[in-house]
RNA sequence: GGCCUCGUGGCGGAGUGGUGACGCAGAGGACUGCAAAUCCUUGUACCCCGGUUCAAUUCCGGGCGAGGCCUCCA
């Protein structure tokens, strides 16, 4: 059993992974929250925890490994996106299209992009009372208090708050722009809970009908599901802080434990064309956009070509998403043979560079290196489509319906008999008609009769 | 202003106190009617300045540059 090294944000270094118990390692991810469909730099995250579930099924046995990914559907946000796109509904109404659609699309991206369903992905508005549980704790044990219709998290009674970020509060304090809220007693201190108007969700509490904050979701779902301390906790670099942050403050003061996970890792941010991605910048991508429409580049993209480019980085990288990369991406893939079913072990090489801290970039070297051979020498087949599995890359074969099949064979018969007769301007004009429509001719020759002998294959999906 | 991360060839990226990983792209060649595919060959790279050292891209210090967080954005 080879032994995964992960950097933890918590130590700042990389160090070998011992699960709390391996017949059952635990990972908990920070989902999406369902107001807005996913782009392409929430894909990272959702691809590169996926590998991490994906090898650590491979290393622990698939029945060990229980992996929860929320799925935030009560969120100030979306009751904004609900009032504007249904203004003639009920709010709760609009507030459900809203995060139905949402969900559902963010999940057929998520298959698309070729993740395993996670073990679990528990929903916010099904763990109300979890939260209010925590809270109530946070409240007893004297880490939290109430003031003008919120619980707050007093940041101040917990000796060493700040230990993911590094932060200060005080030095934090000196410069930032704190926004001045008085009732708060520091200027750190966040939200737990906070009553709701008449029309806006909410639900009955201690402290009166009202709605949870944004962090306390993350703590009562991944104790329910994981327990109090787990293995392994992963999003994105930005949720670091304050997000993650306070995530731990509420679990370790409501639970009194030393750690909530024991490794923290998150993935690098995501540019387009060499800029950050925002709205204002007008280089905003949706991963919707990307599989269906033509909207980047001028056409659509495969699923698995977007999850090649976005694993071609190593995922603590920054990484520029870029039609050139998508491009390498699915040239890449295309010199990898269709392996169909899996057989033995994967590549120690290819589970050796995973192992390292999730290192696909040399994974996928390996990966490269064993197509070669796989291509030369079908014995092979089976090993690489084990190994391709552990990145849940998987070449695909373009389905052709027959009448196209034998169609295409016929041209292609019919211009061995064009060169037989040397009438190339023909041939060619048939070569090139078929290349437009992304079948690529190649010739080759029959070793023993030196005849020309020539195959075809799919280059590119819109056929 | 505070904190964090990072600076290797056209691109993606390993790695090391002294012998130019590797992949993609590019170039040359073989093959081909011409191509493609395939095969072979090919790379004056380590942000800058000091220091340590026989020797630094690699260690130390200082700069410069890029990015991120501190505003419920992965």
């Amino acid at each position: 059993m080879p032994i995964l090294k992960l950097y933890n944000t918590l130590t700042r270094e990389k160090a070998d992974f011992r699960p709390i118990d391996p017949q059952n390692v635990r990972m908990y991810v920070c989902g999406p929250t369902v107001y807005d469909f996913a782009h392409i730099g929430n894909a990272r995250p959702i691809i590169v925890f996926d590998v991490l579930f994906r090898l650590l099924r491979h290393v622990y046995g698939e029945s060990h490994v229980t992996y929860a990914r929320n799925i935030t559907d009560v969120d100030d946000k979306i009751n904004a996106r609900a009032l504007r796109d249904y203004p003639g509904l009920p709010l709760n109404e609009a507030i459900r299209r809203v995060t139905e659609k949402t969900e559902k699309q963010f999940l057929d991206d998520a298959a698309v992009l070729g993740c395993l369903d996670p073990t679990v992905q528990p929903r916010a508005t099904e763990n109300i009372a979890e939260m209010i549980e925590i809270i109530e704790k946070l409240i007893a044990k004297g880490h939290a208090y109430e003031a003008e219709g919120e619980v707050l998290f007093d940041t101040t009674s917990m000796a060493d708050y700040g230990q993911l970020s590094k932060r200060n509060l005080e030095e934090q304090q000196a410069g930032a722009r704190v926004a001045v809220e008085a009732h708060k007693k520091n200027p750190g201190d966040f939200v737990l809970w906070k009553l709701s108007e008449e029309h806006e969700p909410g639900w009955e509490s201690p402290w009166g009908r009202g709605r949870p904050g944004w962090h306390i979701e993350c703590s009562a779902m991944s104790r329910h599901y994981l327990g109090e301390v787990f293995d392994i906790h992963g999003g994105g670099i930005d949720l670091i802080f304050p997000h993650h942050e306070n995530e731990i403050a509420q679990s370790r003061c409501a639970h009194g434990t030393e750690v909530m996970a024991n490794v923290w890792m998150h993935n690098g941010f995501l540019q387009v064309e060499g800029r950050k991605m925002s709205k204002s910048e007008g280089n905003f991508i949706t991963i919707y956009e990307l599989l269906h429409t033509e909207t980047f580049g001028g056409r659509k993209w495969p699923g698995e070509v977007l999850r090649l480019a976005m694993l071609m980085t190593h995922y603590r990288e920054p990484i520029d998403f870029s039609m050139k990369r998508l491009e390498e991406a699915e040239h890449l893939l295309s010199k990898w043979p269709v392996a169909g079913e899996a057989a033995g072990e994967p590549d120690p090489a290819v589970v050796a560079a995973l192992a390292d801290d999730l290192n696909t970039v040399a994974a996928i070297q390996a990966l490269h290196a064993l197509a070669q051979k796989a291509s030369a020498d079908s014995r092979y087949l089976g090993v690489f489509a084990a190994s391709t599995a552990l990145i849940g890359v998987v070449p695909k074969e373009i389905e052709l319906d027959e009448a196209v099949v034998h169609e295409i064979d016929g041209r292609v018969r019919a211009r061995l008999e064009l060169l037989k007769a040397k009438n190339y301007a023909e041939a060619d004009a048939i070569r090139a008609d078929l290349l437009a429509r992304g079948i690529q001719l190649k010739d080759g020759k029959d070793p023993e009769t030196g005849e020309r002998v020539t195959t075809w294959e799919v280059k590119r999906s819109q056929v």
